[in-house]
DNA sequence: CGACTAGTTGAGGCCAGTCAATGTTGGTGG
DNA sequence: CCACCAACATTGACTGGCCTCAACTAGTCG
C-alpha cells in the first residue's frame, strides 16, 4: 500500500465498529489497509505500484464525496463512468428485479471497489446505497483504462479486481444454490468476520450495518427466518446477539455447520 | 465480425441442434456469429476491430483443440493462463464446494468465452467440462493483455467481457434468491431460447445438452423437481418435452409466469 | 441380453414461508 | 425529559413447496 493521501483508506473510526483489543498488532492498518491481508478481496487495485504511478492515480480520483446513510451512490440504468472506492463506511448494492423483486447483491466495506457491473453496457445494473454515513472516492474509468494501457502491473490489478468480483459471486451462487438457511447465515457471519478481521477490526464482535430484511434478501431468505436463526444460534451458544451487535462465540462450530450435508 | 479464420465460429452443424426453418434469413450467421446480435453476450471480444488487429488476434490463438463429451477443459485449482472461446459444441462450468457440494455455475455456447474467474488468483475457480464433442480456442491471457495495452477498442471489449460476466451472475443470483422453482425453470428455458435465437437456431425448439440433475444443480433444485416441472409445463401446454428435446409452445405465458409474485 | 444411466412418478416429511400479534429501538417534537 | 411514532425485530401457529425416499420405465452400450 502506497503513501499517497488520496488512496489511503480512512483508519477505523472509534465508534464505527468494535476495534480489536490489541491495537499494537494492527497499528500498520491504521494508516491504510495492508494489502497483504486482502488476497481474497478487491482492494488491491493499488497493490505493488511505484510511487510515481501512485501520483498518477492521485489524479484519477476526481471526486471524493461524503454520502449520508440511505443516499444513493448510483442507480441501476444510470450511465456508467466511474468506479467507486469506499473509503469509510459501507454500502449495499441492490439488483432490481421486475415488480419489486429486488435483491441485495453485496455488502461493501472500506477498501472495496464497486460499480464494475456497469462497464458492460455503459450503464449500471445495480443501485448502490450507503448503509451509514460514508466517504467514497469516484475513479474515472476512462482514466483507469488509460493508466492500464501504460502501466502493466496496474492493468493486471484491474483485471484481478474484475475477476475477483466474478469469483465472489460464484461463491455466493454456491451458497444460494446448495445451502440450508442456517448454513447461509453462518456463512454470511463468517464472511463478515473475515472481512472485519482483514481491516483491523475484531473478527468476533461487530455491528451489523443492515436490517434483518436486508440480510434475508442477500441470502434468499425472509426476515423472520433470519431473526429466528439468530435466536437459535444464540440459544445454541454459537453467537450472542443484541440488536445489531453480534458476538461470534464459537466460529469453529459455525464452520462445522457448513460442512454438514444438505 | 471479421474474416480471420481462427476467430470465426463454426457454423451450426446440421445435427448439433435444430436449425431454424428459414436458412436464408440467417445466412450471414453461417460464416461467423453476427456481433450485432449479441449485445447481451460475451462473444464481442472482437467487436469493431480492424483487419490488422484481427490478424494480431489470429496469433493469439495458440491452440485450437477438439474435446470430447465429458472431457475437462480446465480444472478448479489448475494454473490460469488462458481464456477459452467455444467454437462449436457446449460446456458447463462447475463450482466445487466442500464435500461434494458442487454446483453448475453456467452453460456455455459457441461464441462465449470462459475462464475469466481464474484471473484473480492465477488459478481457475471452476471446472469446465464439455457437454458434447466441442471445439475450443485457447487464448493466451498474457497476450490478450498485451494487445489490450496497444489497442484501446480491444481493451474496452475485454473489460466489457469481464463486466458482462459479472452482470450475468447478478441475474442468476436474482433467480436463485427470489424465484420459485417453476419460475426458475421457465427463466432457464427462455434464456436458452434467446441464446439459441442469437446463434441462428430456432428459439422455440432445441435440444438440452445437460441432464435433469445438471439443470437442477444450476437452478438450485433437485432433479425430481425439474422433471416434475417439465411434466407440469407440458400438461399446461407451455412446452412439449420428449427426452431432451424441448419445444416452447407459449413463451408469452412462460414470461408471465416470471412476473408473478413470490 | 444384462448392466447401467437417465428420467418419471408417487407418498410422505420437513424446512422455510406466510400471516399475525407483540416487543424493542431510535429519532422527533412538545 | 418524556411521549409518541415509525421502523425494526421477535415469536408463534399454520401452510405449502420442495426435498427425500423409493419404485418403476426407457434408453444405451458393451
Amino acid at each position: 500500500m502506497g503513501t499517497v493521501a488520496a488512496i489511503q483508506f480512512a483508519p477505523p473510526a472509534r465508534n464505527a465498529n468494535i476495534v480489536r483489543a490489541q491495537p499494537m498488532l494492527r497499528e500498520v492498518s491504521r494508516n491504510g489497509i495492508h494489502c497483504s491481508d486482502c488476497k481474497q478481496q478487491n482492494m488491491c487495485l493499488w497493490h505493488d505500484l511505484g510511487a510515481e504511478t501512485m501520483r498518477e492515480i492521485d489524479r484519477l480520483v476526481t471526486t471524493r464525496t461524503r454520502c449520508r446513510k440511505g443516499e444513493t451512490l448510483y442507480r441501476a440504468g444510470s450511465p456508467f463512468a466511474m468506479l467507486y472506492a469506499i473509503r469509510s463506511g459501507s454500502c449495499k448494492t441492490v439488483m432490481p428485479g421486475e415488480d419489486g423483486r429486488d435483491q441485495v447483491a453485496g455488502y461493501h466495506m472500506p477498501g472495496e471497489i464497486i460499480g464494475c457491473d456497469g462497464i458492460g453496457n455503459d450503464s449500471h445494473q445495480c443501485h448502490a446505497i450507503a448503509l451509514e454515513d460514508s466517504e467514497v472516492c469516484a475513479l474515472s474509468f476512462d482514466r483507469l483504462e488509460q493508466l492500464a494501457r501504460h502501466h502493466e502491473p496496474f492493468q493486471r490489478n484491474l483485471h484481478r479486481l474484475l475477476s475477483r468480483e466474478i469469483a465472489r459471486q460464484h461463491s455466493l451462487l454456491l451458497v444460494l444454490g446448495t445451502m440450508r438457511a442456517d448454513q447461509r447465515l453462518s456463512e454470511f457471519l463468517l464472511d463478515l468476520s473475515r472481512r472485519y478481521d482483514a481491516r483491523g477490526y475484531s473478527p468476533s464482535e461487530f455491528v451489523l450495518r443492515m436490517t434483518r430484511e436486508e440480510i434475508g434478501s442477500y441470502l434468499g431468505l425472509k426476515l423472520e427466518t433470519v431473526s429466528r436463526l439468530l435466536s437459535r444460534f444464540q440459544r445454541e451458544g454459537l453467537i450472542q446477539v443484541q440488536g445489531r451487535t453480534v458476538k461470534l462465540l464459537d466460529r469453529a462450530a459455525m464452520r462445522e455447520l457448513l460442512a454438514q450435508a444438505f
